[in-house]
DNA sequence: CGACATTTTGAGAAGGGTCAACGAAAGTGG
DNA sequence: CCACTTTCGTTGACCCTTCTCAAAATGTCG
């Protein structure tokens, strides 16, 4: 009965901290039957957009998928990234001006829509990590709507590389432990921007200054180190000096 | 069997339109036994903040809330606005750095929380019901995000008003069979402005602007008529005259 | 009616946007 | 492997929307 779940995703990096994770033996092994592993090239729309393809789901094993909204006059707007582990799709509801696009190279353990629709109604379960899930992204997003809201340029581009790191560090290896080999940068100085609502000059700015003050250093284009953590984090939750503010 | 229903919920203005609404009889009925109506002043945290009140969920029968984030530094924004039939609680979850406040006073009609997640448990299709809401929301908070990113101040304004205009046209007559009675601001400009993370000078500037020209009138503090729906929905959607933008 | 918070209006400052030019990688084809 | 093209990133100068600070006006509620 187990054994689809070993032989298929033992290996599974993401397995614990997915949705996966949140099932019993049973469930997790009707689902694993339905899945497969597929291989995405960065810049593809994975749903939404012009195109309606038939509806289906997935889990991110590595790479990170950004969800755009765009509008009939073309203003773009990047409203959340997602990272490996988390699931992808819309279940339940019809299309929206939301879409969905590889920013790197992707896998993705893939489901069609009908069998994991049909699984879910048969597993409750499955429908219940799914909501709970869904109600953490309800939270992410808004926490994203503080961040265009509220925050400076300088917060901005702190709180992004802040979030970055991390993510990438828990593929990776432990942040906290300094990683001396940088992160790679899944984003164009361009997403960047479309992410904190600046212009590409702006964001181009607050990463020279955040290089110049000895938080964090760049190599190359796309690849950046974290000199200090506590800094980086620091200058992503409290625009400027504002220190005194706290008690 | 659907004693409880017709007593109960028959008058129910939000029926049809809540959660209960996609439920069957028998679970709808089940919902409405654990269902209690409760009077919120306005002003009062329903859920979020200092204090750590039993969990419980509730769909809002008349008013509006107010969910706003707030940082340890102080600094608010407000990140959604729910109106009647909304569903209201972060279930399965725990606590986050999110508010709900009441923005006017509330009728809400309640359900404990241990005995609507047991409720839960026994009904999938009442987690389903739940779970396309939250899908719902997620998008709608995506849109707030944009709307805070990509958005001039008039524009913002102008979105602002029409939304409370489309959602209280909805509890009170149609929009489009323009209200000659006007419709009541449930938000002070200063709340406007936390909404759309402008100040509140800007607000009443732009405010004072849509008025000027004739889109909207205003008569007190609080209550507005849309004169021109159309131009309303235009400057939400479209900054200053980008309308050759459109194709 | 009067006290008070809320709203309105004004003038000046500034953060980030805009436009333009330059530089540096990365891909391309010979 | 090198010249070429193209895309992406960096930097500078100037400008505009919105913020900030201040004061006056208007509703609102006891």
């Amino acid at each position: 009965m187990t054994s689809a779940v070993q032989t298929r995703c033992a290996l599974c990096p993401v397995q614990s901290t997915s949705l996966c994770g949140a099932l019993n033996e049973e469930t997790s092994c009707a689902l694993s039957r339905i899945a497969h592993r597929i291989r995405v090239p960065a810049g593809r729309v994975i749903y939404g957009g012009a195109v309606q393809q038939p509806r289906s789901f997935g889990i991110i094993v590595s790479g990170v998928i950004k969800l755009v909204i765009t509008k009939p006059d073309g203003r773009q707007q990047i409203v959340g990234l997602q990272f490996p582990s988390d699931f992808v799709g819309r279940p339940l509801v019809g299309n929206s001006n939301l879409s969905a696009e590889a920013a790197t190279k992707l896998d993705l353990c893939c489901f069609s829509g009908r069998a994991f629709e049909a699984l879910m109604r048969e597993h409750p379960q499955l429908e219940h990590a799914l909501l709970r899930r869904m109600v953490e992204d309800l939270d992410a997003a808004r926490e994203w709507a503080f961040l265009l809201g509220r925050t400076t340029a300088q917060e901005k581009v702190a709180s992004l590389l802040y979030v970055i790191a991390k993510q990438m560090g828990k593929t990776n290896r432990n942040l906290a432990t300094k990683s001396d080999q940088g992160f790679h940068l899944p984003l164009t100085r361009m997403e960047m921007a479309e992410c904190l609502s600046l212009r590409l000059e702006t964001v181009c700015r607050q990463f020279k200054q955040l290089k110049d003050q000895g938080v964090i250093a760049a190599s190359g284009r796309r690849n950046f180190d974290v000199l200090d953590v506590d800094e980086l984090k620091r200058r992503a939750e409290y625009p400027k000096g504002a220190s005194e503010c706290m008690q």
